[in-house]
DNA sequence: CGAGGCATTTAAGAAGCTCTTAAGAACTCC
DNA sequence: GGAGTTCTTAAGAGCTTCTTAAATGCCTCG
């Protein structure tokens, strides 16, 4: 949820009827994007970004705990809510325990469902949106990096998301393909990176993002 | 959850023989900590770090819809989980929007409060497997080595790799051609290892990696 | 509506790091 | 002491990353 806009949904759901009921309903509340199968709700999830995600539990070519699992072993954590028939407890632990943040199962009320994705997309610590690196300090609103003897230095879309993504999880070794499916297009050349890599080493530190070579980049405590 | 134990849950209910019985059923999973109102609820929440809570909508002193509001809104983002007599819709609205992240009423299933609750405090960076060697501490996704006091050694992709299938078999002796067959081309000359080896030993220390004569070499527990 | 500026993307040579080979020195075991 | 094994060092080939520059696309302001 970068925006102020309403937070962007993936549903889905291959029920003809139900598919484009659920999402009129809450399309005040979210943006929706409709997919009537695992196999396209899988690229959508992997290709794109999104707030959060509505799954069917039975879905034709993929079956929608396969597309949890999926998902999250690609290292999606987008908040997954699965809308199902099925309600017996030990389905809904299934569902949970593959990867599930919650489950409903039908028939299900419109109003709880919306307020239960508001909850799953509801972020918390607003006013301090700001990330250590280092010396530094990024305010990914403002995409700004302040240091901490007072200099700012601003950056550009792309510089902040990859730095952003890269600090949200210190010490972990993105790939350059990690950071083009997290921040580019899935088409896009990994050269791409090394070009950002340099700009916000240039702009912010030499040091702020370090090489591991064959592999990618890394934020971290500065060792050796 | 900072370690591999058990994660910690907060559960406020003030029901005297439903609040030790929801205790006992989620031992197993979680280490659970029972306060009995509101305030001391709220107390324990503000003054300790949990890894979620349980709380009861309808608590003595201080209300649970309250203390979520009040806890929110000193900036905890612990997941939370309302346990409720009251089932319909509207106040399960209420409950979430309140700042709760899960909804369950009673009469609830065990085993679907314990999958909820798996489910909120799961993490999905888990922190990257280590493999102990020695003082050492071998991270094979980010090709480093950190000692256990402090510093840390980066690796490259060879040398990475004949530590870890050294140290995946701890006292087993592994010959030049093993290791060949496993890190190499099987065409490479035996020699390529002693290379490593030598590396590995500059690197880290002298004693990491064991010769025996003849044979090849191995990690273990310093003997003799 | 067009020009200018800024952000993004592509491309290619330079620089740097890793891998591999090789050869002599040092060591071990008999 | 000698044969075989292991250790150590060095250097070139090959690959990855860095850096620069220029092309493209997008937005804004005049």
């Amino acid at each position: 949820m970068t925006t102020a806009e309403r937070p962007s949904l993936l549903l889905v759901e291959d029920d003809a009827a139900l598919g484009p009921l659920i999402s009129e309903l809450l399309e005040p509340d979210f943006s929706v994007r409709l997919a009537v199968n695992g196999r396209d709700g899988l690229h959508l999830g992997l290709t794109q970004s999104w707030d959060a995600m509505v799954i069917d539990r039975g879905l034709p070519v993929m079956d929608g705990l396969a597309l949890i699992k999926a998902l999250r072993s690609k290292g999606i954590a987008t908040p997954i809510l699965i809308l199902t028939a099925l309600g017996a407890t030990d389905e809904k632990v299934r569902g949970l325990d593959a990867g599930a943040n919650d489950y409903m199962s039908k028939p299900f009320d419109a109003m709880e469902l919306a307020a239960r994705l508001r909850a799953l997309t509801r972020t918390y610590a607003p006013p301090p949106a700001t990330l250590g690196i280092g010396d530094w300090e990024l305010d990914a609103g403002a995409r700004s990096m302040r240091s901490v003897y007072g200099s700012v230095v601003t950056l550009t879309a792309k510089e902040a998301g990859l730095l952003e993504t890269l600090a949200s999880e210190p010490e972990r070794v993105f790939t350059r393909e990690d950071l083009i499916n997290a921040l580019f297009h899935p088409t896009d050349q990994p050269g791409v990176i090394d070009t950002y890599v340099h700009h916000l080493r240039r702009k912010i530190s030499k040091t702020v993002i370090r090489t591991v070579h064959g592999l990618g980049y890394q934020i971290g405590n500065p060792h050796d």
